[in-house]
DNA sequence: CTTTGGATAATTGTATACAATTATACGATT
DNA sequence: AATCGTATAATTGTATACAATTATCCAAAG
């Protein structure tokens, strides 16, 4: 009985597929699968107590988002995340992320901007305090409202799963104290020119924030994840 | 005919889930079915002449472009695609040419620098003949090599997804006799800054590429197609 | 007439059976 | 020993069977 006692969230009240799609995601993400390893249908299906028809299904979702790679009748096989791969990320996102701003400082509705500064609010006192998990937190709230408010369900689109991409090399950033503050003094400035509806700053603040954000993942920890997937 | 070595997306293979995908896609694009039809798994495996399997595959990999909503239990909605959103790509696809072109500007290969300047002059050739198929045809190799040339997986997917979503509507702006040649300008201009290794140019010109072409269609054509779908 | 209850049908979710294809093992031939 | 060919196993591709869920219909109650 413990173990259906375990603690799910809401969210996960997914489909099989849906599940076992992403479990294998964050496993590829984690590295627990690595380049070239050959996912088999049978041995995913038999690990998550499923059979091979929603893994079947996650591995065609998988595939269309890139992270595998189906040779017919043969096989797949982990496409894998190069230290340029992460790199170019942050440079496409860097580019939306600033188009984003723009778009939300036009659209943004006020209980969006109420949020907003909550949680500006609230990633100030959590960085005093040092509670990095809170900060994590609303570091990814605080795009999610950009996202939403820009107004562009394509856009918002693309960013989500750019940012659910890179989100475990995120992680280990955001703990170094100092990028979190930060950033957090970026999210501020960034949050004032939508609020003060200047797009142009609001546009340029988020792509410098990007950069920022990804030559301060490289700086630490970036090598010793992907060295040796390194390509460039 | 023309060169079959065109690269093609990992789900142009033979499998019935790939070719179910692309068809409902293209029946998607092509207004076959609208926003918010039911799509039964049934009904489409017997036009197709399929069973549910590869159907429900091709429903994953919908969902997961946003042309389709699954809701459990019930059943798979058509998202459609409003005039924002095209909208909305254009503005984006402009942003990601731009920094596609400049990436080109520091990786094409001579290969790929030759084939674009030999795309150029062929188009040149079908463009005094009137010939507006391989005029289209060129236009999107002229993208393609672009997207090859900028030596990022990430954005050449990107890129190409977009490509694809707006394929249809382009077909029709292209047509327009006047914005064919327009486009051939901007393409060999774009080559120019290319080949003179002026990145800073061929970002702007392939980003003022988009926004012309978008334009152009705004002006004739997009009305009749989205009128009743779009929501501004 | 509207509403409600439940039986029935339709549809999706999952597992399994079978076919097609590919990988592997192993002996025969040279 | 190396190579080839074939039998066998393993794996993927597809279809179908069964379970779970949702939609539809219709009669009875109010």
């Amino acid at each position: 009985m413990s173990k259906y006692d375990v603690k799910q969230e809401v969210t996960d009240n997914f489909s099989l597929s849906g599940r076992v799609f992403h479990n294998i995601r964050e496993d590829i993400l984690n590295g627990k699968y690595k380049e070239n390893d050959e996912l088999r249908e049978v041995a995913i299906g038999e690990e998550l107590g499923v059979s091979r028809t929603p893994v079947r299904e996650a591995f065609r979702q998988l595939e269309l988002e890139g992270l595998i790679q189906i040779v017919p009748n043969k096989g797949a096989y982990v496409t894998g995340i190069t230290r340029k791969d992460v790199q170019d990320i942050y440079m496409i996102r860097s580019l939306l992320e600033g188009l984003c701003a723009r778009w939300a400082t036009e659209n943004i509705t006020e209980e969006q901007m109420a949020e907003m500064e909550e949680n500006i609010f609230l990633s100030k006192f959590h960085a005093e305090k040092g509670h990095y998990d809170q900060l994590a937190e609303l570091d990814n709230r605080f795009h999610e409202i950009m996202y939403e408010a820009c107004n562009s369900k394509m856009l918002e689109h693309q960013l989500r799963d750019f940012h659910q991409y890179v989100l475990r090399v995120r992680k280990k950033t955001l703990s170094n104290v100092n990028r979190g503050r930060k950033s957090n003094e970026e999210h501020e400035q960034i949050m004032e020119a939508i609020k003060a509806k200047d797009g142009d700053r609001a546009q340029a603040l988020a792509n410098a924030h990007m950069i920022n954000a990804y030559n301060n993942m490289v700086k630490n920890g970036l090598n010793e994840d992907f060295g040796e997937k390194a390509q460039d």
